[in-house]
DNA sequence: TATGAATGAGACTTCATTCAT
DNA sequence: CATGAATGAAGTCTCATTCAT
């Protein structure tokens, strides 16, 4: 009986799992495409073909929902210099494969990486503070690296390493979504400029 | 008679042009401050200390305000930049009179700068046709330019320039407004450790 | 200076009597073309070439605007009937006459009488007491009449009076205003049908 | 289980039914009572005792909601005539089973007939091409039948049947519930003058 | 547990009306 | 006297959230 109980209770939790992720899922691409204000939470439990209530029961609100979905999303780019930094990586080598990461998330989430850049300025986000120390902290140790390096010059600040490593890049992806300057999508070309910009900017 | 009346006139004019501005100035802080959706007509006609159908006499919509406001706000860095460039100016002299005047701005009207920044993703403003045309136009003439007199690498196309010399300034302000490395205002330094990374940047 | 005065007044008098007639006539336009609630206040006045306020030195709201509009053209038809009885005339020649004045209407002043229709069952705007005492009046004399002379048949009322002798031509000739079964123009034989049918319908 | 499920299924149908029901029943009552532009939305659900955002679970808009009513009613008393006439019945019998049909919808439900009859005029609602197509349709086959058995004057067409087979009974019995002439209810003996009278003004 | 019917606060917008000029 | 700038009440509609089933 104990057994029983326990693989249904597993499968519950696992068809749960099943139902969090399409939620998660829809409201990412529904974020992405119609905006904050214009997904409303009935449009995303249709699309993840669960009712409006049941998301109540895992996300206080729509706030809520989508403030986890950022931080997970973020989250996921920070351990990943994270632990390029753990593994003694250079600021060129980290620069170079988290372009990598990102296009790749571009190329099979493509959502994912539009959602984070459509929800980056939006003030009703403010960063978790978790998150925003995480970021000081691996901004100082790529800046400190940098700097023992000479792959940074001296008068750079962690401000400058923000804003060329991890926001560079992802906005170049969303130039590119919009098609703003060109239709094509991206390639290993593009993915080298990124990079040999990203370094001189912050090696000169 | 004639000058009275011209004067009742100029006067009603002036009292007009005055709660317009009250009322752009008012959309413009609280929509940087909550996002569109979170600017209600009320709340601004009421920080503008008009009332709400007032705001409806000057513009159709909340969505016609806002679309203008950003159209003129834009156009105001736009034309900057296009009268640099008919000035016959560099691009390194661009990039320095840009941020200097990006900064001139955010000193006097720090919302006006954090407004543009907030929705530039916001789902709702597509950028205008003629905008974009016009961003098109002179970061082509910038790559030519600087690609001419060598401080432009070749490798390099217009999305490159418009994300350093235009989009770069202003992640940077808003990211000093965030306080979220430093709580320091801007100083004539931060104007010169951006400058010469936007230069370089593009120059390598 | 009395009769320099006096003269002044009567032709302010006068330029009033036309900006009212002006506005009643727009008022009249629009109200028939997009109903009460459609035609506002302001294109009313803007048709009429007048300030919104000034409207409001004559009547007291919209309401009462087109309370006494509806009240004057609905006059115009009973005092049509009143002179014709007084005149002596029969049921048959006071329907005939009706008619001729009603299609005269259509023709000249076609908004008068498509205004009149679209009140008539508006419930904002129940009839007069005296206008309906005056057509309580009329139909019991012109029933009296018919029933003498043997034009009305004696089983009819007032109420059959009224509505054959002046609902129905008004019914008819706003049916083909609206191009419901024909789209042609109003004619003498049209004219001569609706009689023929009223008188009729009533002697039988 | 099969069983209680339907059940349940039933029961939160006829629960749905009903409150539309009392929607339906109070827009028709308010709009009646106060016209298109008087009747709120706010009022009708409350009259209804539902929340005001419940109604647009099943319209669209406020102009659909009483759009739907009306082509409804309309269709009834559309689908009274058609189906005489398929049984064969002459126009003196559709006259006369018509005018039962009425008198009876005034008794039992005397907004419906005065719903209508408000909103004949209201600009707002041009009846709908089918309706249109429908009573065009229906007059003309009365006509035809009519001209044959020379029930219906050679002269007349399908406009005069229009008016006096469907039109005058209802404005008989609206301008009885309006208490104009007399305040009596509707009789037997009143249901015979307006047969008497349509009858007799298409027969000469 | 999962549903979706139901709610109602609150958003945008219109327009009759007022009143300072 | 005439204007039209300004008001704000009221209307329609949306949608996050709750809760009975």
């Amino acid at each position: 009986m104990i057994v029983h109980s326990l693989i249904k209770k597993d499968m519950a939790k696992e068809i749960n799992q099943e139902k969090i992720e399409r939620i998660r899922e829809a409201a990412i691409e529904l974020i992405f495409e119609k905006g904050y204000g214009g997904a409303s939470i009935l449009s995303i439990a249709n699309k993840a073909k669960v009712s409006s209530g049941y998301l109540y029961r895992f996300y206080k609100s729509k706030y809520e929902l989508v403030s986890d979905l950022l931080s997970s999303l973020l989250l996921e780019i920070l351990r990943e210099i994270e632990f390029m930094l753990n593994d003694g990586a250079s600021v060129e080598q980290i620069s170079e494969r988290l372009i990598d990461f990102l296009f790749d998330k571009a190329k099979h989430k493509p959502y994912h990486i539009r959602f984070i850049y459509s929800l980056i300025t939006e003030h009703k986000f403010k960063m978790g503070l978790s998150e925003r120390n995480k970021i000081l902290k691996l901004c100082k140790q790529m800046l400190e690296s940098g700097h023992k390096l000479n792959s940074i010059n001296k008068n750079y600040k962690e401000e400058e390493v923000f804003l060329m490593i991890v926001i560079y890049p992802i906005e170049y992806i969303n130039l590119r979504f919009k098609y703003f300057f060109s239709k094509n999508s991206l390639t290993e070309q593009d993915k080298k400029r990124i990079h040999r910009l990203c370094i001189n900017a912050l090696k000169h």
